[in-house]
DNA sequence: TGCCTGCGTTCAATCTACTGAACACCAACC
DNA sequence: GGTTGGTGTTCAGTAGATTGAACGCAGGCA
């Protein structure tokens, strides 16, 4: 298979790309994605990027004529293609559909709070969300990004890497992202926390991404070749969550996780 | 459609693009998305695409270093970025926000499946749904694609648009998809629904898309300038419907609809 | 075995898309 | 008023992306 082609050499901006038109334009979307406001004007954008203003808006033209960016005034945002474009992701993937199906029918996960995300990077990005129990609504949405040290799924996926690719995602010393107290901070936290789950199954997060809240979570096998590695979470109120119920959860995650893990379902 | 038209540029814009290689990178995604099986390869898209093989290779060099699309042995794939910026899109719209937490506290709304859609062309994007009843759940997924003329959605954002608009994407005579025995099935029919949906004020699908299910819906009024136009619906089943019911969800629904048409919430 | 027909990749020549300075415009400021 | 700093747009010249034929390779078939 064709090996490497390694050479990835520092990307950012100015090295060669096949298409540089592109690249820059996956750029632009990239910073509307990343901007707070998500609003941005082609000055802007052009500074922002190094590109010169005439090129940008050569790029913002052409990628609103696709639809992959608006116009709204003098700003530009993201377009509605590109939820078509994700969501035609998310169809195309068979977990997804198996996850949904399977949560709706388990004894315990069923009146859960659910969720299936994959490792992108540093990072998870939730895929898909079950909600068994309407009282209890989670603040995040598909689609959204998390630290990977910051959440229970996170921490299981990055347990399945080997240790040198953890190793060059947090290098030592490295200072992990904080949204509570319980937080981890170090890189040698996070790696001593690896060999925990790898020893029990399992990742449990104890108020570290929010107070209140506890996240139960596990990897999916990576089946054979290509495609993301998954995992799944469940979420709980602290305050209601006890070891017994815990267990059943881990139990039934860990046949979802299976029956995803194999082609076969 | 077998167009296949020989040589450059009889391609959708019949004038050059201010930046071909994005347009054309648009393009591809597209083709990506509206294939069935989500897997092309390369020879495949520079077929349909009308792109020399040697630059459409180059083209998918440059979106899988992106992250675009992903690379499956020979095949190409949308890439998870994409889910990542198509969530950046609804996370910036707080109608999204609002309509999540409207249903949660409304009376009658918070028992039942609840979604909010945009009006896309001659399609309706479902951007999230809200699940009172965990029973009661829908195949469709956020992120789906229908035809305005087989759901109450997509009737109701007709319904708001000028007779001209209409006409333009119907024009007389036209076929229109069908899914169910009581499927519309002429543009004059829609045209005629239109008319009566103004009247009353929403929408309502009597198992256009599917048998045993029906579904009201209104249009959120356009909020001053620029922006897509959106719609709301409720979904029930035939069985358990009653018009009492109905009348209390479009009440609900309209009040959630004039609330996210003003700007100041 | 040899002959196809399919795939993706390569490379030098060409033509085109990018550039950057100059432009027109607006609003705020002095 | 004049000036400054901001926006987006224009255009001719040139750097460089695009191209198509030629290539290597793998699989199907006789």
């Amino acid at each position: 298979m064709a090996d490497s082609h390694t050479t990835r050499s520092s990307e950012g901006l100015g090295s060669s790309s096949p298409a540089p038109a592109v690249t820059r334009a996956a750029a632009v979307l990239e910073a509307l994605a990343g901007s707070p406001s998500g609003r941005l004007t082609l000055s802007d954008l052009a500074r922002e990027l190094g590109i010169p203003k005439s090129s940008t808006s050569n790029l913002l033209l052409a990628l609103e004529e696709a639809r992959l960016i608006t116009r709204q005034g003098m700003d530009f945002a993201l377009g509605r293609k590109l939820v078509e474009l994700g969501a035609a992701y998310l169809s195309r993937m068979d977990e997804v559909q198996e996850f949904y199906r399977y949560c709706g029918q388990a004894p315990t996960l069923s009146g859960e709070t659910v969720r299936i995300a994959m490792l992108d990077g540093d990072h998870v990005i939730y895929l898909a969300r079950y909600e068994g129990h309407p009282a209890v609504r989670l603040t995040s949405n598909i689609g959204d990004k998390m630290p990977v040290s910051l959440c229970g799924v996170g921490k299981a996926l990055l347990a399945q890497l080997h240790d040198h690719d953890i190793a060059a995602l947090f290098p030592d010393g490295t200072e992990l992202p904080v949204m509570t107290a319980k937080s981890l901070r170090t890189a040698e936290e996070l790696k001593a926390q690896v060999v925990t789950i790898r020893e029990q199954g399992f990742a449990f997060e104890d108020e570290e991404s929010t107070v209140g809240v506890v996240c139960l979570a596990v990897p999916v096998p990576t089946h054979g070749a290509h495609g993301p590695s998954l995992g799944l979470s469940v979420t709980a109120l602290k305050a209601t969550y006890s070891a017994e119920q815990g267990a059943l959860m881990v139990k039934e995650l860990k046949e979802l996780a299976r029956s995803l893990g194999n082609p076969m379902g």
